[in-house]
DNA sequence: GTGCGATGTATCGGTCCGATACATCGCAGC
DNA sequence: GCTGCGATGTATCGGACCGATACATCGCAC
């Protein structure tokens, strides 16, 4: 999961470490806390060795001042690599078992914008089997087992039975949105054809009214 | 946190591996998905070198028939010991930053009923603090960096803010309502004193209208 | 001038998961 | 009667990820 969402980031700009996870802490902020270097270095480490990735040269960046006054420091700013591009387009189109679990879901979720139409709306009724599966062994629980339980074991449940709940609903709604012909897919992002470094998401769902 | 749960549900009754994953799955289904068998026999291990579980003889259980007609294979249940009862009252009762992760808070609220109220309300009001930063950290990014992220992950975010502000709801009605006197704490659970086996867990939400 | 918070790279031990292997029990279907 | 198959049951192994820790530099406020 970390190695796809490496190389999702890294194909926007190339980073270092440190900005990395909090690029990487930004875009999943709603999925997981905050990842662990203890993950990411390793993880850097390995892209690398695989060739998805490369060291790149610390740029002078936009040319404004910064210049090297000091020795410039031991940043080490990464940069994806052809292969590494194929990599995320394989990785982002094939959906296993762990594409619906809580993480794995948000991931693929989060880069969206880089997936295909056909795939975006697999992986959403996907997730959404997932959840109403989970959804019923909870109302399975709550009404076989209840008395086996204790009242906050319960509330726990029926907490965590709406949650299901919403979030179907939720998922209704984008699998109805991706349905309606809305939510182009930016070109380029297949394995060969267009190169054109991609941007202009489209809008998921719009039908939210409250933002207060 | 499996080991908690361990101790958790061995208190209730003697168990063998597989039936501790299908309670465990039961009690914490609203959390996890279902626990590994790759983390449960090692676990099971160490708390038996630690000595806070034994292996029990398998009983003729409630002496139906099932005689020994075959050689009754290898089930091995387990079984709390003295040390593995002050074990849990320990860990149940300190809270460190882990009891406030999804995980850890969602362990720690599965066994309230063994947990005395002053506990109970420092650890909702834990976890809604630590929710409510989540909650900050995400009205931020949807606020300040709100053009730099792609529609799909504003959709992301948006509905990790709501399921934060949906939670924090949520706990501020079980703090509400533990502080209103009601929840009594079943006694024994202490490291000393009154060893009598518990039951009699108190009601915590009975707000909830809608029951269908 | 000095301390301190942000930036930055890196490792280590430990927890937990997913895949896999293997053996037995009860019973449905032939 | 026997045969296969799904549930029950124990167990290991490699890998992903986390939390704690260590260490070094930069900018700046006091």
């Amino acid at each position: 999961m970390l190695e796809l969402a490496i190389l999702g980031l890294l194909q926007e700009a190339p980073m270092h470490g440190y900005e990395l996870r909090k690029e990487l802490t930004a875009k999943l902020g709603a999925i997981r806390a905050a990842i662990s270097y203890g993950s990411l270095y390793p993880t850097l480490r390995r892209l690398q060795a695989a060739g998805w990735i490369t060291e790149a040269a610390e740029t002078p960046a936009t040319a404004e001042e910064v210049p090297a006054l000091t020795s410039r420091r031991g940043r080490v700013v990464y940069k994806i690599t052809a292969e590494g591009k194929e990599r995320f387009a394989q990785l982002i189109a094939q959906a296993g078992p762990e594409t619906y679990d809580d993480t794995g879901f948000g991931v693929h979720f989060a880069f969206f914008a880089r997936t295909d139409q056909a795939t975006r709306l697999r992986i959403l009724e996907g997730r959404r089997r997932k959840i109403e599966e989970r959804r019923e062994g909870l109302r399975d629980v709550l009404g076989r087992a209840a008395e086996r339980l204790d009242a906050y074991t319960l509330e726990l449940q029926r907490h965590g039975l709406e949650a299901c709940e919403r979030e179907v609903r939720w998922l209704e709604e984008l699998i109805a949105n991706e349905r309606s012909g809305r939510a182009p897919t930016v070109p380029g992002t297949g394995t060969a054809g267009g190169r054109r470094e991609d941007n202009s998401p489209p809008p998921p769902g719009e039908s939210r009214k409250e933002r207060p």
